[in-house]
DNA sequence: AACTTGCGTTTCGTGCTATGGAATTTGTAT
DNA sequence: ATACAAATTCCATAGCACGAAACGCAAGTT
């Protein structure tokens, strides 16, 4: 049986169940296991057990009244998040650039996760001390500026979910009490921006505002961050302003246009 | 290792391997070898295998630089492709069930594959002489009203393209000489829709309009389906005007609103 | 109604290959 | 230059993926 080609670190049961799911999925339509089994060239018994995978991980669906699959829920999902993730950094990549040169100091971009805030993007000052997250992190919501921009717009009910789990205590400033963080939180929607010094990193300080999906809910937020030193209050307010400006033009910008034209 | 639950069918490589790509495809972000290991608890040599095979395949892709992994090209494709059928299907149901009822004889919603066009839906008219598809089947474009409706409305260089490979002869009829088919195009390109005879199969007819995306690039195409003898040329020419109506109508709404909204 | 056909499911014994510990290499930080 | 971490390669073992065949079920055929 020749299969795979060089690379002798292939698993073969992973592979062909990869074509079945390509198979399945491109098809656009149920499919039938014999249909995909005929097609694949591989023996119906397998095929079975391919399918039954696919459809126990939640990649395929089985529909038990044609005892057909299709493409399934899972897949949607993870696609759809990722599609937004690459439009908002797409999007906001360019205002970012922008911003670092106009404060020198670091800007970052992050989305919603569940409880916390992870950076899909950064943009880094060109200084030699610098507070810097990495691509991937993920921080407390009540924490950082990013969080509680996002907190701070969040439907009522997520919100106080959010605020029911027990929150870490990142640094002695880190707030814990619920009616501390809920007061902040009402200033926060208030003024459009949020700030946080020293609550999530000993000695440095963040200002965030949030992007918001065509419904107006938070899905990601834009952040300054610097060392506490360099970053005195009233330029703290110049910058919450202005990343809530910009905030907005991408916010604005999320609900519209279509993505890259197809090949 | 108390693994899967009940189901005795689950193949565990292909689950575990599932497990890897959601985690990757969920993270956002490039993400390491070991950091998945860590997570889902799969020994790292394991772990690097079920990587190779992904990207391999095309679900993945393996950054040389940064020795990392995000979500690859298939998975983007597949997701694109998936929710641009759901959508035109969505869109053209309850337009397909008008014209079903106004003319009593099966409408047809088919999608562009490579070089074919792929039946996406249909709506079967209530008689007992009828031709039908199924979804799922697919034709050649230069045989079918649908095909010939999506051929007209392409680019220049994608219609020679597809001209340029070897005409399957499906009927007597079949039209095979590139002149021939190109004079035919042109007149489609004019009144906004295709028609065919027998060219497809023997004593039926169909007439057919382009679906487009925003970018007018024909995506789709709608058609009516019929025994020759029930649709003279006149019956056929009112068809067609409703057709291209139809469809249009379709076109303009594909571009604008937004999917779903986010849970 | 008996028969056939086609498909999904189940069973079961065999041998292949997926596996993971350990060794090695590569790359990075100190 | 050295240490550390991370990726890749090696290898021996047994666990389980595999597919032929049998089974059950439903739809269509005579």
């Amino acid at each position: 049986m020749t299969r795979q080609s060089r690379n002798p670190y292939i698993v073969q049961p992973v592979m062909k169940a990869l074509k079945v799911l390509e198979l399945v999925a491109r098809h656009g339509h149920e499919i039938a296991l014999t249909a995909v089994g005929k097609e694949l060239r591989i023996p119906k018994t397998t095929t079975f057990r391919y399918l039954q995978t696919l459809s126990e991980a939640g990649f395929l669906t089985h529909n038990q009244e044609t005892d057909k699959y299709n493409i399934g829920p899972l897949m949607r999902s993870i696609a759809r998040a990722d599609a937004s993730v690459s439009k908002i950094r797409q999007l906001a990549r360019p205002a970012m650039i922008e911003l670092m040169n106009e404060f020198n100091e670091t800007v970052n971009l992050a989305v919603k996760g569940d409880g916390t805030i992870v950076y899909i993007d950064l943009v880094e000052a060109n200084r030699s001390l610098r507070m810097q997250a990495r691509i991937g992190d993920s921080h407390p919501m009540h924490s950082t500026a990013l969080g509680k921009a996002i907190l701070a717009f969040l439907p009522e009910a997520e919100k106080q979910r959010q605020l029911d789990r027990p929150l870490t205590e990142r640094t002695g400033r880190t707030l814990l009490e619920r009616e501390e963080i809920e007061r902040q939180l009402r200033m926060v929607a208030k003024q459009g921006y949020a700030t946080e010094s020293g609550e999530n990193e000993d000695g440095a300080m963040c200002i965030g505002a949030p992007i918001m999906d065509e419904n107006r809910y938070p899905v990601a937020a834009l952040s300054i961050s610097a060392p506490l030193m360099r970053m005195p209050r009233p330029l703290a307010a110049k910058a919450g302003a202005r990343l809530r400006e910009v905030a907005q033009a991408i916010s604005g910008h999320l609900g519209s246009d279509a993505g890259i034209p197809p090949a």
